[in-house]
DNA sequence: GTGCATCTTTGCGCCTTCGCAACGACATCG
DNA sequence: CGATGTCGTTGCGAAGGCGCAAAGATGCAC
């Protein structure tokens, strides 16, 4: 817990269009928190009390089944909100929130969203503009698995990720956060056998290099064809 | 094309809370049009005109993809909002919807939007609300998609198709449109193929009883107990 | 009433992917 | 620096589900 510096926030698209004495009255109302590596910011079907905007770090928000079975909704990087459940009419968190890595986040109280929304309606239609590209990402992962062979959608889930954290690197372009193949399995909706296999094959073509909780890609255009399903059958 | 009555609309949640004369007010920029059985109101990649208000009929939302395999979205039904891209600052609508039915439905000038839902707060308030919800719905589908067989997405199909629309019968709960193989595939991540074998299968036990395009649950306890996986393989 | 288009059923072989299991590698911590 | 736990790799067998193909049903149009 702690203040928050105006120019911390102010190049968020997010807030664009919002003036200085705009982002103070915001601030005034946010709290910043620090959350430690693997700890969870909120969990499934708890009471949703304050909706959350990432300063630094990466959340992994993660829906388990009744079984216990985990998927990987989405990973959230610095800039982005979460936890909106309460812009949404939602009284509890649909999913649970991890810190991938150390994490900064500030965080409202649920009952402010309509304050704010009303207040300062560029912020609301950007949050709703998020919400609709979700909304949009969500429904292309259903086509992705309605569609797609295992291959093609680990293929896409890589590129995502690449697109969204992607650190250039003289090896390709790094994954900026420890993933494991657990995970990848999580997001795509397979087994960490077959993730694991997949990049092995894909590591002696020279596709990607990877390691322990860490995937670089070398040749993003290869893994593309791939994604597309152009590559021939190994 | 015509004038629609304030009745038709006025019971809906989606207007809970506005006065006739707003009421009145939002319909004059409103028009009513019908649109046949197997018509497109809007189709993938178009310039997002405007946005609907299905007053009768059923509506399939679909997606495409580059290869030509279509996924099923949604369907929606009378008193739902659907294209509302526009609402969720996109240019084009990202699926195709038909008309499953004779349909008729309201639309509004996408540069309306804003000025509706500033004007009548609970309207757009009630929108975004639907819009969080979808995002749920569409996030319960990955993860079934990700964790579950075959045999439980239909079953999970066929019991939200039933809670949307199912209507009673003498022999048990109709899905009160015509919907075939292919459409409870497209839904559903599979083929027609297994589909069908599926619906024989469960026919013979007597949990359901189909025809061409028609399905009849006639006992919706058991084949909840299908889609939770506690059912015996056959 | 007859013909045609569309939808549905079902058999069979194959292939992708899973499940299990065991081993190997790497990092961390005391 | 060695022990321990977590993560990754890989082999093997099983099977769920797909693809293809052909035949059977049903409703609609003329």
């Amino acid at each position: 817990m702690g203040r928050v510096d105006r120019s911390l926030i102010a190049g968020l698209p997010l807030f664009a269009g919002i003036a200085p004495e705009g982002l103070d009255r915001i601030l005034a109302g946010a709290r910043s928190t620090r959350y430690a590596k693997d700890s969870a910011i909120f969990e499934q079907e708890e009471e949703a009390h304050a909706f959350f905007l990432l300063l630094d770090g990466h959340i992994r928000v993660v829906r388990s089944t009744p079984e216990g079975q985990q998927v990987i909704v989405r990973y959230i990087s610095a800039g982005e909100i979460f936890g909106i459940a309460s812009a949404l009419g939602r009284t509890t968190y649909p999913a649970t929130a991890f810190a991938v890595v150390d994490c900064v986040a500030l965080s409202w109280p649920t009952s402010m969203w309509s304050e704010l929304s009303a207040q300062f309606p560029s912020f609301g239609a950007n949050t709703y503009k998020t919400v609709g590209t979700r909304l949009q990402d969500t429904h292309t992962r259903v086509v992705e698995m309605a569609t797609e062979q295992v291959e093609q959608r680990v293929a896409h889930a890589l590129l995502r990720l690449l697109e969204q954290t992607g650190k250039k690197t003289d090896e390709g372009i790094l994954i900026d956060f420890p993933i494991s193949r657990q995970d990848i399995a999580e997001m795509t909706g397979t087994t960490l056998h077959t993730v694991s296999r997949l990049l092995s094959a894909w590591e002696d073509k020279g596709l990607i290099r990877s390691g322990r909780q860490k995937v670089t890609v070398v040749d993003p255009h290869k893994l593309m064809l791939v994604a597309n399903g152009r590559s021939e059958r190994s």
